[in-house]
DNA sequence: CCTGGGATTTTCT
DNA sequence: GAAAATCCCAGGA
């Protein structure tokens, strides 16, 4: 883990389409109560600009959607079927609403507390069990199954990934990801969003097991 | 393998 | 009052 650097704002700047890409094989840094959790990012969503119908931008401009017009590299966290959070980074310039939803991430530091974390609200969750059991694969391969592994809720709504002490992504150097490593397809569970349901939005890296759907 | 329904709460109409 | 960028489990093929 020596050569992990945080990502700082130019990298945020890019292109939603491009920094959805360039998004893919980076890590997430998560601290609290000094816990250090690191995953990679192995899957993302772009949603893109006020006509976007998968987008909640698309709705107006709201207290909820606020951080989607901010700059690039905010927080944007919300919680959705009542149940679930969903992590995403804002990006574009002020004003113009976009973000990418992070979707599933290959568990690499503080596993057994992310297992943990992903019981705590489960129904099954018995304090005297100290050891739980979920495959590498299963932790975090789904946008609310990733928040809830790494604490991530609307406490960090808003959070600036450039400068958080809580929150933030890096990279390693000496890993790059080629374009031929990356599956471009239609994103999920936005049905309802007319023309822009099929739009080919959705980033994962080919062949990975960690991604949320094949 | 697949499909369908329930959980649960904020947000906006 | 309805919908929601999800997840899990049950039941049938």
């Amino acid at each position: 883990m020596s050569n992990m650097a945080r990502l700082k704002t130019k990298f945020y700047q890019q292109n939603t389409f491009k920094l959805a890409q360039a998004l893919l094989g980076k890590y997430i840094v998560r601290k609290y109560n000094k816990i250090t959790l690191i995953g990679k990012i192995v899957e993302t969503e772009a949603y893109y600009g006020p006509h976007d119908l998968a987008s909640h931008a698309s709705r107006g401009r709201t207290p909820k959607t606020e951080i989607m017009f901010k700059q690039a590299g905010l927080a944007y966290i919300y919680l959705i079927y009542g149940m679930y959070y969903c992590f995403n980074i804002s990006t574009e310039k002020k004003d113009f609403p976009a973000a990418i939803l992070i979707r599933a991430v290959e568990p690499i530091a503080g596993i057994n507390q992310m297992i943990r974390n992903r019981y705590l609200k489960n129904k099954k969750f018995n304090p005297l069990i100290t050891t739980y059991h979920l495959p590498l694969t299963k932790i975090a391969n789904g946008p609310g199954k990733f928040c809830q592994a790494f604490k991530i809720d609307k406490n960090l709504n808003s959070e600036n990934l450039i400068t958080s002490k809580k929150l933030w992504l890096a990279k390693n150097s000496q890993e790059k990801i080629k374009s031929f490593q990356i599956i471009k397809t239609k994103r999920i569970g936005i049905d309802y969003a007319g023309k822009y349901k099929n739009k080919p939005w959705r980033f994962y890296l080919k062949n990975n097991t960690f991604v949320s759907k094949f």
